[in-house]
DNA sequence: AATTCGGACAACCGCTGCTAA
DNA sequence: CTTAGCAGCGGTTGTCCGAAT
């Protein structure tokens, strides 16, 4: 149980603060800006406060304290027991060492599935993915997806199977439920705090059947993992996270995001800005479809691209309104209980972050929305969105599994909102119709019929490259050369490079329908299950 | 047997959000 | 409304240990 160092167990003689002060281990406010521990700065109760390893003492102290005082009121641990720790050492060993029902030892391979799927759908969030891991605490699960992480860059290979998402067994579905009810749901904290949360695609994370596409539904998108060698495409593209959905909400204009990056990253697709770039990208891809590894991780970036997925991603994306799929705090639970058409009642702050399907709206606001979600989001969407409607009519029954919702913001298409409302018709087939209906103007038709405002200003002609969504990425690249009067078609020339020619479609049914629609699959990323995600969960399986 | 390397784990640190004064 | 304190979260670092060389 204690996790204790053996060398901290058998120092005892710190235990008390007069001998506490005398350990090394003692943080003696003189270095590292005189905080301790990380905890409250210029605190008084900081003065001689010991750090690093707990001891068993320490912890019978804390325990006692706990047991009397309750959880809670962390800095009162050191002024009523003398422990020499500081509140918030106090409540981290707590919660990760020291609470009751603390689930200690490996990860069984249903816990390390089912953080692969929370993470795929969560990103870092590893307070709300212990939440669905009983007896698990972040810490531990940050460093087991840590150390995986590693061991999957350094195994070449990407983090996720493309497919995790609907092969949650029986049992982690019923832990998911179980722990949705204990905890508000975080759904709920979202609307209530006004954002939008879209129902999007429940059934694919937990049904068994449909895929759960990736490119629309993961959280944080690492700017590096676009082009993460070893790692495969990654293939979900949007940033949806919600610190980053506040940011994006203060965002001035929309058209603010598209002709400056956010944040202080890199421009928009900073590692993509060339066609140069947009090939590496899919060499990357396609060298990385043959090992039956279909994407990247948006965590990979945690690694060693010097990205924190607590940054905002810097790519014009963020304004991507793709809201959705990823909603990254929507209870995974709820998706399943959420009927198709549900939406949430409290209206969006902003547009931008508004579901296509979203109802309620009237049909000028939304013509509006349309608009203006058409001329500022959807950078990497309009590319995926090209890919799909460029490889529409040659396969049937391919792609656009999931990331429709970002796309279909027109009030044509909104006009079918109650039946193709949220990806969660996507999903029941609604694309799939199309895209089995062979109609080369399909998706076109449906998914793009807004003009963007580059559009209208050239060509009227469907078939030219000018309107084709390419006019919505907003790179400085590609501004830059439509600024200087280049035709669009050197747009759309870096996005067939980017999402093009080279890339070899290849559907692959997973499941019994055939349906698999995955985004991995839209890029021609083959889909592999568990059963041949070698040695990504089990260790055992890594050289 | 010694060294190296990687995994696992624990803890620290900085930041953010919430809340009460 | 402002501000300080607190709790919590996520990123990072350090340490130990076992396996491999």
């Amino acid at each position: 149980m204690d996790l204790t160092h053996a060398k901290s167990e058998g120092d005892l003689g710190v235990l008390l603060p007069d001998s506490a002060v005398n350990s090394p281990s003692f943080d003696e406010g003189s270095s590292g800006g005189g905080s301790v521990a990380g905890c409250g700065s210029g605190s008084a109760s900081g003065m001689g406060l010991k750090k690093g390893p707990w001891t068993s003492a320490e912890d019978a102290i804390l325990v006692e304290y706990v047991k009397n005082h309750g959880e809670g009121n962390w800095n009162a641990v050191q002024k009523n027991t003398g422990l020499a720790r500081c509140g918030k050492s106090c409540r981290l060993r707590w919660a990760n060492h020291l609470r009751p029902n603390l689930k200690k030892g490996a990860f069984s391979t249903e816990e390390e599935k089912l953080i692969i799927e929370l993470h795929a759908k969560l990103g870092n969030k590893w307070a709300r993915m212990a939440a669905y891991l009983p007896g698990r605490t972040d810490n531990e699960i940050k460093n087991y997806w840590n150390t995986r992480l590693k061991r999957c860059q350094r195994a070449g290979i990407p983090v996720y199977p493309s497919n995790i998402c609907y092969q949650i067994p029986a049992e982690d579905q019923h832990s998911l439920n179980e722990y949705s009810t204990t905890k508000k749901r975080t759904r709920d904290l979202l609307e209530e705090s006004g954002f939008f949360i879209p129902d999007l695609t429940p059934e694919p994370y937990l049904s068994t059947q449909e895929p759960l596409s990736y490119a629309a539904n993961l959280p944080d998108y690492p700017t590096g993992s676009i082009v993460s060698p070893g790692y495969g495409y990654c293939n979900y593209i949007y940033s949806t996270s919600p610190n980053q959905v506040r940011r994006l909400s203060l965002s001035e204009s929309p058209l603010s995001a598209m002709s400056e990056p956010l944040n202080d990253g890199p421009a928009p697709l900073e590692l993509t800005d060339s066609p140069e770039n947009f090939h590496k990208v899919i060499e990357f891809s396609s060298s990385n479809r043959n090992n039956s590894y279909g994407t990247g991780s948006h965590a990979l970036l945690n690694g060693n691209n010097n990205f924190s997925a607590s940054e905002p991603i810097s790519m014009a994306p963020t304004k991507f309104e793709l809201p959705s799929l990823q909603d990254t705090e929507t209870d995974p639970i709820t998706w399943l209980d959420r009927p198709v058409g549900g939406h949430s009642p409290t209206p969006p702050h902003d547009s931008l972050y508004h579901s296509p399907a979203m109802t309620g709206t009237s049909a000028s606001s939304l013509h509006s929305e349309c608009n203006l979600s058409l001329q500022n989001s959807g950078l990497l969407d309009a590319l995926v969105h090209e890919a799909q409607v460029r490889n529409s009519g040659c396969r049937s029954g391919s792609g656009l599994k999931s990331s429709g919702s970002s796309w279909d913001l027109c009030p044509e298409n909104l006009d079918r909102s109650n039946e193709y409302d949220s990806t969660a018709a996507v999903g029941d087939g609604l694309l799939e119709d199309l895209l089995a209906s062979k109609e080369p103007d399909g998706l076109d038709a449906m998914l793009i019929r807004a003009p963007s405002p580059i559009q209208e200003e050239t060509s009227p002609n469907r078939e030219t490259p000018t309107q084709k969504p390419d006019t919505l990425l907003g790179l400085d690249w590609f501004r830059e050369r439509t600024a200087k009067g280049k035709h669009h078609s050197v747009v759309t020339e870096a996005i067939s490079m980017f999402l093009g020619e080279n890339i070899c479609f290849q559907p692959k049914s997973v499941n019994p329908s055939g349906s698999n629609y995955a985004f991995g699959n839209t890029l021609g990323l083959h889909t592999f299950s568990w059963n041949n995600m070698a040695g990504t969960c089990q260790t055992s399986d890594f050289p």
